[in-house]
DNA sequence: AAATAGACCAACCGCAGTGCC
DNA sequence: TGGCACTGCGGTTGGTCTATT
């Protein structure tokens, strides 16, 4: 007997979403928390399938996501966490909080292969192309999965603003890893424990450039009035020096993450907070 | 100004994993 | 133990935007 799908698709809408569908589904889940995302559709009042709202809510509109491009910083963490685990894009997303697995794997895919190729590097195996051309030549030559090691390790690569240039490009491979352990230090590549993600509480408006999504329906200003009691966006992610842990502690944020997502909301959701609380729950 | 190509990214699809009955 | 429901994950698609011709 075959699988049920996981809705029945007659009826429901799909492609982009709209501010409308946007604001019903947050404040559904504002309202009553996560429940079982079969039943948010219907509940919600959302013509969509369970898993296209799950969706939605975990890669676009939790407000603990930052918007933007990822910082030097963040890329060289993706490529330190990829060279060790793969294409295991949710293990990669959850040592960079506020980065969705999706949007870490988008940009992968756009942006830094693009960038580990124009330094000789295979994006795939973290290793020489000149190398891994001599090992395609060589097929009893198994290629092996990356090997696990400590964050910085050898499969570190300086992937600074100018790694385009042709000075950078024209390193061996060994000066390559040499610029790294001079630039951060073989040891100092840390991965960020998940509870000390905190959001900013601040009242400071959201810039306009980290409503990223390039689809009209999708304008997302509204959010900012969204039922979030007081709420800021966070737009943290989206300085040119990924500051913003900087400016986390500088606000005195409060933690809204957790390791499974939603315990906080559920607090927040369950102690009767007054909407108006200009609090967004301390935890 | 229009056409085209390339880049980007939100969303979808289908399979795997897990827990419950 | 097997079937089912549900969630999570990774690969892929397709629409939109931007740059180039």
């Amino acid at each position: 007997m075959g699988r049920q799908p996981c809705c029945d698709k007659v009826g429901l809408k799909k492609g982009p979403w709209t501010a409308e569908e946007d604001r019903k589904l947050i404040n559904f889940i504002l309202t009553n928390g996560q429940c079982c995302w079969r039943a948010v559709p219907k509940l919600a009042g959302l013509l969509r399938c369970g898993k296209s709202c799950r969706l939605r809510w975990t890669n676009y509109l939790r407000p603990d996501l930052k918007r933007g491009l990822l910082s030097d910083y963040e890329e060289k963490m993706v490529i330190d966490l990829h060279s060790q685990l793969g294409n295991r894009w949710s293990k990669i997303a959850s040592h960079l909080p506020g980065r969705t697995d999706n949007e870490i794997k988008n940009h992968w895919n756009t942006h830094i292969k693009k960038k580990l190729r124009k330094m000789g590097i295979d994006p795939l195996t973290h290793k020489p192309l000149s190398i891994v051309e001599q090992e395609d030549e060589e097929p009893v030559k198994k290629l092996e999965k990356p090997i696990e090691q400590p964050l910085g390790g050898p499969t570190s690569y300086c992937l600074t603003k100018d790694s385009n240039n042709s000075k950078n490009m024209s390193l061996s491979y060994n000066d390559q890893l040499m610029a790294i352990n001079l630039e951060y230090g073989v040891e100092e590549v840390p991965l960020i424990d998940p509870e000390s993600i905190e959001l900013i509480g601040s009242n400071s408006a959201m810039s306009s450039s980290t409503c990223t999504s390039s689809n009209s329906s999708n304008d997302s200003s509204f959010l900012k009035d969204l039922q979030f009691p007081d709420f800021e966006w966070s737009d943290y992610g989206n300085d040119d020096n990924n500051n913003g842990v900087d400016n986390i502690i500088e606000n005195n944020m409060m933690s809204v993450w957790d390791v499974d997502g939603f315990s906080n909301w559920d607090l927040l959701l369950n102690d009767d907070i007054p909407q108006s609380s200009s609090t967004f729950g301390l935890f």
